[in-house]
DNA sequence: TATAAAACCTACTAAATTAGTATGGATTAT
DNA sequence: ATAATCCATACTAATTTAGTAGGTTTTATA
């Protein structure tokens, strides 16, 4: 289990998509702007969560992407564990057998926490996020056709 | 909160000094053979160690570091917040101003989700790995002077 | 008191990861 | 046909992580 910047990308990036689940699909575009993240880097990383089945692409004008299934079923740790790779953070894999003894202990210990971390991670849902009032005023205000035209005139600032 | 090799690094050090705190101080050396990181790099990690007291030195033969406070009282969080820096995660810091509206929604949502894992880390304290069996055999089965006396012959595989 | 073990300190370099740029193709609504 | 969008790849830049090198200070102990 890692966290970077880039973990914190995707899951705001998917928390975007499933405020405006209902919507229709979200572009990357859009997110570029919203989020100030570069949109070759958002496709990159929708790769990845494309392949792990958590978000699918529509492709064509008024295309985006939108969530690969309910809220509900997305955890924090699904979203993580898909753009960031695998760490193989100890050779051993907490089997304690890298280096006989002692070495392996700290290991074996580490790999205990880090899996109450995930753990702990799997329990948040995606769907926890639009349940919170900022959330719900922001997502009443748009429509889905206002949204819909808002988004082929975006701010265009200078994210690319 | 952010979640790297570097702050597991520091994880597992100060789980070694929690495990040998009744056998007077450890030495990086030590810990730079028994979990093959090179002593340069652990002298800077515990450098900020004992900037935030989480750690003290011991200077001279026979020296090294030990715990700067009881190991109930230092929790994972206050290891990676030491280790770590600050990560700035947002400019904003979750107030959403800093772009009027959705923009800074993400942002907002982002800071709950990363005051409950700093939350959660802040709840495992060191203390809580040291009850662990495989650590009491350990233990036990080093004395304190054996272990000195072992110490000032060190395995010496290839980390400087 | 000389020696060596260790912390402590600073500056530099190497490697890895994160982030961004560039370019083009494929699909599809209009 | 056009343009919006996903999709893919290759490259570069920036940042962070990790390691190297060279010291100094402190101190137990022979």
């Amino acid at each position: 289990m890692k966290l970077s910047t880039k973990g914190r990308y995707a899951v705001t990036a998917m928390m975007d998509l499933a405020i405006h689940d209902r919507d229709g699909p979200v572009t990357l575009a859009d997110i570029s702007n919203c989020q100030g993240i570069s949109l070759s880097y958002l496709e990159q990383l929708f790769a990845r969560l494309r392949q792990s089945g958590l978000v699918e692409g529509v492709r064509g004008p008024g295309g985006g992407y939108r969530l690969g299934k309910p809220s509900q079923q997305i955890s924090v740790s699904d979203i993580i564990v898909a753009v960031d790779e695998s760490i193989d953070n100890t050779r051993c894999k907490g089997n304690k057998d890298c280096n006989k003894g002692e070495k392996c202990l700290t290991h074996h210990l580490w790999n205990d926490l880090s899996e109450r971390l995930y753990e702990f991670l799997d329990g948040i849902s995606l769907a926890e996020f639009i349940k919170d009032p900022e959330v719900r005023k922001i997502s009443r205000r748009q429509d889905s056709t206002a949204s819909r035209i808002a988004n082929m005139f975006p701010p265009r600032s200078k994210a690319s």
